[in-house]
DNA sequence: GATTGGGCGGTTGACAGACCACTCGCCGCG
DNA sequence: CGCGGCGAGTGGTCTGTCAACCGCCCAATC
């Protein structure tokens, strides 16, 4: 019969626009894009219509506004995630449990890649935050030095699919592994459980043993997760 | 010395305001939200700011638009990322080997999920589904079957984080499967290897033993993945 | 000669006011 | 009772304006 008339919002259509010219590279990653007017000018609309598309991709995160300098395209695209994501969690409530099966999900598969994909720099850097977790003595350090464990292990693995998602998740994973870590000072006076599983991850790293890292890693995420079921129970709020 | 002032741009502190608001309860799911120009005069800025804010919150899908009618709360949040991930996607050139990482990761854990979660119904359905892909002649059909199956074990799963991720993913991931089960087609003339699977898959939920099945989706991601190396290998674009 | 300060052009940020397109419900007319 | 039109309310868009800010140049100053 007919074809329905297809009139979407103008900022929408801009969108894509930008868009094209991205993927076509007509513009990189840094980059200043024309100015408002100019590109309201290009587009034949107004600035308004043209300022809710750049917002909308400030929001996203693929552009950067700055004040009497212009609106730039993002350097780093794996972070652009972060702020809907985040905003989505905080408001549908997303509690600890929620964040830690993400994060079980994403992290045996990081250890997955990361055995076959890390360097030798990057396995060495991983060795140090190791050595330097077992070692220190103040536990703040020690928090931090878990939580660069992961991120680095992420890193290692090259799958900017996963690492921008674990990026967008970023501050509810640190919240969780500081609460986990208090934790298990509370029910199990050490962290002799943690370190030696750590150890065994970065174990089957260095052998490139893919399969093994990814165990490990199951391992240690499920081990977390009993610490996390006390921390529940003792504290049935969030 | 001197505090740097800190000077907000006016949309995100409404961004703020709202979030608060629904955060605390005051409006749910589905609800109209005042008016633009009620919003502007009771925050004391301008339409314009107020829509900028609005339109943030479109752009993430937590807000609703409709001319004439009003801005509605989104009724289902787990949907409401697909927006800004799609566009990453599209933008940053992810490749099907990437979106096949992703999915291992979310769909293991699915899996593991599902076993313990998955109520009788849903069991009974995930049974008719496979039932049907391994009776149907039409190959449209049971990559439409396929598809369903992975997103009604997500579903399973009940962890809203993980669905809204895969949701987000959603088109990329369809074209993963027909383009998988194209190459399957191509140099293996039959789906028993992925029947199979996918039975095992569903035995281990029906036997709600958590490990089983997240092994047996391993297994089965991994047999998906050798495919699309003979995919990348034949047609190495993309 | 180096530094400072101001002026200038260009940019985004915010605003007011207007008009358009659309939806819905009311009300009167047939 | 049904229908059509009208008007109020809403989001969508446009125009014009001003403020705040940045980078640059250049002249005045020390």
């Amino acid at each position: 019969m007919f074809v329905k008339i297809e009139q979407k919002k103008v900022f929408l259509e801009i969108l894509e626009q930008i868009q094209e010219q991205i993927k076509a590279g007509a513009w990189s990653a840094g980059d200043k894009l024309p100015s408002e007017r100019v590109l309201s000018e290009e587009l034949g609309v107004s600035r308004t219509a043209v300022r809710e598309a750049i917002r909308a991709l400030e929001i996203i995160g693929l552009v950067r506004c700055v004040q009497g300098e212009g609106n730039f395209l993002a350097e780093d695209l794996t972070r652009c995630l972060m702020q809907p994501l985040s905003m989505m969690f905080a408001l549908s409530g997303t509690g600890v449990r929620q964040v830690q099966q993400l994060r079980h999900a994403l992290e045996v598969e990081t250890a997955r890649l990361a055995a076959v994909e890390r360097s030798e720099a990057e396995l060495l850097q991983l060795e140090q935050i190791v050595n330097r977790m077992e070692t220190s003595k103040d536990e703040q350090e020690r928090a931090e030095l878990d939580r660069q464990l992961h991120y680095r292990i992420a890193e290692a693995a090259r799958s900017p699919m996963i690492l921008s998602i674990l990026y967008a998740a970023s501050h509810l994973i640190e919240n969780l592994i500081i609460g986990i870590r208090v934790s298990i000072m509370t029910y199990d006076s050490g962290f002799a459980m943690i370190d030696s599983q750590h150890r065994a991850i970065l174990a089957a790293i260095r052998l490139k043993d893919a399969k093994l890292a990814a165990r490990c890693m199951d391992e240690h995420m499920e081990q977390v997760e009993s610490y996390l079921m006390h921390l529940e129970k003792a504290n049935p709020n969030n």
